[in-house]
DNA sequence: GTAATAGTGTCTTTGAGACAGTATTCG
DNA sequence: CGAATACTGTCTCAAAGACACTATTAC
């Protein structure tokens, strides 16, 4: 506690994720400086003199998806430490992990050549995707943990959609998560069961496009754990 | 990423549990400089230029403690980077929780006036105990939380008692966590019906002073999750 | 009508909760 | 032997798994 302390510098990464197309997908920059210019990143950037890690990370949010109130959800996830992670100079990045219903397609930031949304199976299984900069690919991969097991035993996969929203919405929500759907007698039976998961709005949905009865549409509720948890298939 | 970013130092701190006499206890050191002289607090130090917050946090860990080998298990809790959480300038701290068997009384190490064992209910229930540094009170809370909730679903019990042991011992480890114990039967029952949670030996341990049957002795196992939890009280 | 999607019901199986009963070891 | 502790068995009940069935809408 006495000896001189080296300076380090602190980051805050995002994991921003959301449900496109029915894949879990996050938010990617193209990097326009070195290091690693040109290769894709998770959203982040440093923590300024007056503000803790969580106000930082809202503030990129906003930055990186360009809207001034977002609409989802924030958590720390875990500090990344390695002495080597930056080629630069020590950094150590607290990161995060955000959820939100489908946004728009972001605006590329000023730090930014470019944004986009990537499905993350394509990122983390195939050898399709890019090569992340720094520890980003591990970040995503304990980012994409954090998500599996939080639906289990939360009720986070209502901050995936917009409100109102029908339960086979919702239940394409653990569909992409988990990478395949939960039953769905069992599924209704567990959200609708669970107090305050959801709460019934007397309204029914669009009809889509193939017909087929119209889904009730809900509202999250005040429930934040779901015990015992859902099952993982 | 681009603007001059301010210096911040970056600390690990550290929650040592053990179980002592039937209860959950935390490895306090009183701190021998300001701020908070005379305080007590999680001890921690300041991270190396040459190595990451887990290496910090076994440094430390060893130091605090005075072993060479610490039996135990350490994993990272979550980073606090409140801008005034730290009187002297800014500091993020990644804080770290460890569990131990019964380790022997700690020696005061070279910043620390004095350091031993503390009941944690003392310190976090009742008005009896002292008030602690910086933000270590919110670190224990969080601390705590985490290793009740992680006995729910893991094996990390076993990390609380050395080996070989009792199955009435390992129940001392969730009454002590949780504050009233599982029921003896279901408790067997559960521990024994989960593949590799614990492995037998064909030993019985020693008797107590008040007599009753030689309970079994056993080793930890491989399995590192329990499915479905074991349920808190 | 058919196809498609939303929603209900029910049988089976698993496992937790509660608690009574048996076994072993001490004095 | 009685007291204390370790261990086993069993009945009940809650809830997940699987899957068949009914309801509503578009065409």
């Amino acid at each position: 506690m006495t000896a001189p302390h080296p300076p380090f510098a602190v980051a805050v990464d995002l994991a921003v994720f959301t449900i496109r197309d029915g894949a879990l997908a996050v938010l990617l920059v193209e990097r326009g400086e070195e290091p690693f210019r040109g290769s894709w990143a998770l959203p982040g950037g440093f923590v300024e003199p007056d503000e803790d890690a969580e106000q930082a990370a809202w503030r990129e949010l906003r930055e990186e998806t360009g809207m001034a109130r977002f609409p989802g959800h924030l958590e720390q996830l875990r500090t990344y430490s390695a002495p080597d992670r930056d080629p630069r100079q020590r950094v150590v990045s607290i990161a995060h992990v955000a959820l939100a219903p489908d946004l728009p397609e972001p605006q590329a930031g000023t730090d930014a050549a470019d944004a986009r949304w990537w499905v993350v199976d394509d990122l983390l299984e195939g050898d399709d995707g890019p090569t992340l900069a720094f520890d980003h690919r591990q970040i995503l991969l304990d980012a994409r943990e954090r998500v599996r097991a939080k639906l289990e035993y939360t009720t986070l996969a209502t901050e995936f959609v917009a409100e109102p929203f029908t339960l086979p919405e919702l239940r394409r929500v653990y569909a992409a998560v988990w990478g395949t759907p939960p039953d769905l007698g069992n599924f209704r039976r567990k959200v609708l069961g669970t107090d305050g998961f959801v709460v019934p709005t007397d309204v029914r949905g669009e009809a889509t496009e193939a017909g087929g009865r119209r889904a009730l549409l809900y509202r999250r509720g005040t429930a934040t754990v779901v015990s015992p948890p859902m099952a993982r298939g």
